[in-house]
DNA sequence: CTGAAAGCGCTTACAG
DNA sequence: CTGAAAGCGCTTACAG
């Protein structure tokens, strides 16, 4: 037990000690049983986090900043891809519950009370990502709402008359962008304008075909706002293939600034958002908590940015 | 105990038992606690897994195809990024072999020996994704080398006279498809051909460098091999911003048939890789293995398929 | 089909 | 600074 001290901590062990058990370590190639330790302690060292897709660039730059956070702290994560479904996650959140985690870091609002009061009743800590929906709850991200917003205002400036939306997978937080996006063309005088919404999920692939279906109901439209990137991405390549020249003919914003939006032909006008340091800060928020120091403030707004590009 | 017993198979119990035992288990949101089975089993139902990058949307499909496989039977996945490292490889798998993993699934050979015998004596299998290449080790993938030698004929039927090449990372399977492929231009009469190499990170923005690079370097080049599809997708961003003519003036061939390779205008010719598949195979076969089931076989290849479209 | 005993490899809390 | 004792919550192997 001098031998656990002196790993978990060495300067609880004099110098001596610490050389010889060093040495013994060395020698055998040690390694401590984590799992006798969780027993032990109860404390897991493990953080579940649960992401709706793993397919979208932008859950994936999150979960990079959890682990860039949680890493150099000595925390393993379990990484669970819900595929936007509650009853996913209800299932995973329990299957993680039994590995004890230390907290969980979710992207995505569980809807379903039974497992919230399962998680209550654990104890074990809980961080939002992008939502700061739930009041009360801990939560780091922006708001999707005024990101839409900002899109709305910006095509309503830049002179659109008959401005598309198209979406895809319609979770809540295209829902919110949604909202955002329409209360702004309402502000600047224009109608809903023409959508087309599919719970379909969002590829490049699927952005083409949207689009044909946006120009079929409303051949007039003159700029589009498409949920993301990869919708606006598959918009724009459909328009080359079209002949449609982008933006003269018609407008294209996209969402999240992926790598790709900045460098395409035209580049594409997006809303850059903070994916990587939400990951990042909502852990450092949750290790806060775990580690008994929480912070006072229980919601970070991280915010947002419009990047007007080529395309709109 | 026969409790536990009964959790872990209903059939080695009364159903008089089982019947209140699931009426306890249900009223009091009982979870076993996984950290004492794995003590006292020596099973952690835990695998660890190593890919090179996340942004990589080949790694995320494989970590899709080990999920489906595992996720049924209960397994849970330890999830490293290595970030091409074989320093933070050798790193990850101490820390994960502290978990006590039932296996190991890795992408990219790990060549310090170091880790080998720290593997062997821990008696842990591991599956190489990917990589056909350790004989007498566990192995599912296919061969980069027949795959890049398939692309280099590819360019040469199609009459390109000077084929370029640019690639980035520089991983050992990019090399080796840049073998293939330099071997089929000999074999057709042509020159090894212009080449930007670089060992910065893939990109979309990198692609677009590259070919600037190239085209600077080779004003004559007719087509061009691009390690992965991102950075073909760069290529032909940048083609589209410098007027030229793709695949009239330049052909352009990417490599794994990401999504959007099939709807780029104009769609990109490239190589179907299996790596959904390869996820999935090698994690079975690592099932099998952990369960005393071990396959005759020890690799097996998944092949890969040329997929020629408007590009080149 | 059910149960009492021992132990998995650590950590905690308490003595020295 | 170091060590003996007890226990974390399961499973294994052995009796009944």
């Amino acid at each position: 037990m001098t031998v656990s001290r002196a790993l978990r901590d060495p300067s609880l062990v004099s110098p001596a000690a610490r050389a010889r058990i060093d040495a013994a370590v060395h020698a055998l190639g040690y390694i401590p049983n984590r799992a006798a330790s969780t027993l032990a302690s109860a404390r897991s060292k493990l953080i579940g986090v649960l992401v709706p897709s793993l397919s979208n660039a932008v859950f994936v730059e999150t979960l990079a900043g959890v682990q860039d956070c949680v890493g150099p702290a000595g925390y393993q994560l379990l990484i669970g891809n819900t595929g936007y479904s509650p009853a996913r996650q209800a299932q995973l959140l329990s299957a993680y519950l039994a590995h004890a985690p230390d907290g969980f870091l979710v992207a995505g609002i569980d809807d379903s009370n039974a497992i919230r009061e399962h998680l209550k009743a654990s104890g074990v800590p809980l961080v939002h990502m992008f939502d700061l929906v739930p009041r009360g709850e801990w939560a780091v991200g922006f708001s999707q709402r005024k990101a839409g917003h900002a899109i709305g205002a910006h095509l309503a400036a830049r002179g659109a008359r008959r401005p598309g939306f198209i979406a895809a997978q319609l979770d809540p937080r295209t829902m919110q962008r949604r909202a955002g996006y329409r209360r702004a063309l309402r502000e600047a005088g224009l109608g809903p304008g023409p959508e087309i919404l599919t719970e379909a999920p969002s590829s490049v692939d699927l952005g083409c075909t949207l689009l044909r279906a946006l120009l079929a109901q409303a051949p007039d439209c003159d700029a589009v706002f498409c949920c993301n990137d990869d919708l606006a991405l598959g918009a724009l390549f459909e328009c080359q293939r079209l002949k449609i020249d982008v933006p003269r003919d018609l407008a294209i914003v996209g969402f999240n600034d992926l790598p790709f939006a900045a460098v395409a032909t035209p580049s594409i006008t997006t809303v850059a958002t903070p994916r990587y340091a939400v990951g990042f800060e909502a852990a450092r928020m949750l290790l806060r908590i775990v580690e008994g120091d929480a912070p006072r403030q229980n919601r970070i707004d991280l915010g947002f940015e419009l990047v007007v590009r080529e395309s709109g």
